[in-house]
DNA sequence: ACCCAGGGTCATA
DNA sequence: TATGACCATGGG
């Protein structure tokens, strides 16, 4: 058996596992979550804990500026002040400002968001603190395109079950989730979301097992008596 | 009082 | 190419 195809039958495995764990209705970003709200958040989540990016979402909601349009052109103190809870307060303002005014160049949120992904993609990238991630992110979720959305999770998932590419390049990785898991847009959501929930619950950096993980190999990293 | 977070950019070697 | 500093708030 190729690697690929031996990766791949434990990628299925993972997240069969995972799916019957968690609820998977859970996950904030659902195909009917607005386009605005994932673009955002998108941004605002940057090596941030989710619960910091509500807490600013709120902020910006009560303040109507919860959509692309309404951002456009805001004076970046006044935004900065609305995400503080999110961290990095200014570069996340600068960020979604970048953003807003991608999207006006082109039309619209919409607009910007139905070109071809390849274009998306790139017009995303040359953005001002849009990385491969956030670009991914609104792909996948905002604009509904198959793409893998590599995060930190899944990078730490897969090695410690021993598989996936060496280093941490985001294109390696990504090329490598994909030769393995050939997907429609729902699908890639679904694995995202199935490795974020799990992930936050007890992947970290330095793992400290405290009951073990649902997949073959506990935080620590040594297999689980008993498990598949 | 630590450690951590779903990144990205920039400076250095 | 690869590594480290920096951003900065809130939760465990």
């Amino acid at each position: 058996m190729s690697a690929a195809m031996s990766a791949a039958l434990e990628l299925r495995r993972v997240f069969d596992r995972l799916g019957d764990a968690y609820d998977y209705s859970a996950w904030h970003w659902q195909p009917e979550t607005s386009r605005d709200y994932v673009c955002i958040s998108a941004v605002l989540v940057q090596h941030t804990n989710w619960s910091n990016v509500e807490q600013a979402l709120a902020r910006l909601d009560e303040a109507g500026a919860l959509s692309i349009d309404a951002i456009h052109g805001m004076p970046p103190a006044k935004l900065a002040r609305l995400v503080r809870p999110a961290g990095t307060p200014d570069t996340k303002a600068q960020r979604l400002l970048a953003l807003a005014q991608l999207a006006s160049d082109h039309g619209g949120l919409d607009e910007l968001l139905s070109q071809p992904a390849e274009e998306l993609r790139e017009r995303l990238l040359e953005t001002r603190g849009i990385g491969p991630e956030t670009a991914d992110a609104i792909l996948l979720y905002a604009a509904d395109r198959p793409t893998f959305l590599v995060d930190a999770y899944a990078r730490r998932i897969s090695s410690r079950l021993g598989i996936g590419p060496a280093g941490d390049r985001y294109d390696v990785w990504q090329l490598w989730f994909q030769d393995a898991l050939r997907a429609d847009a729902a699908a890639y959501q679904r694995f995202h979301g199935l490795f974020v929930l799990h992930g936050k619950q007890t992947c970290r950096p330095r793992p400290r097992c405290g009951g073990c993980c649902l997949l073959s190999v506990c935080a620590e990293g040594q297999r689980v008596a008993g498990a598949a």
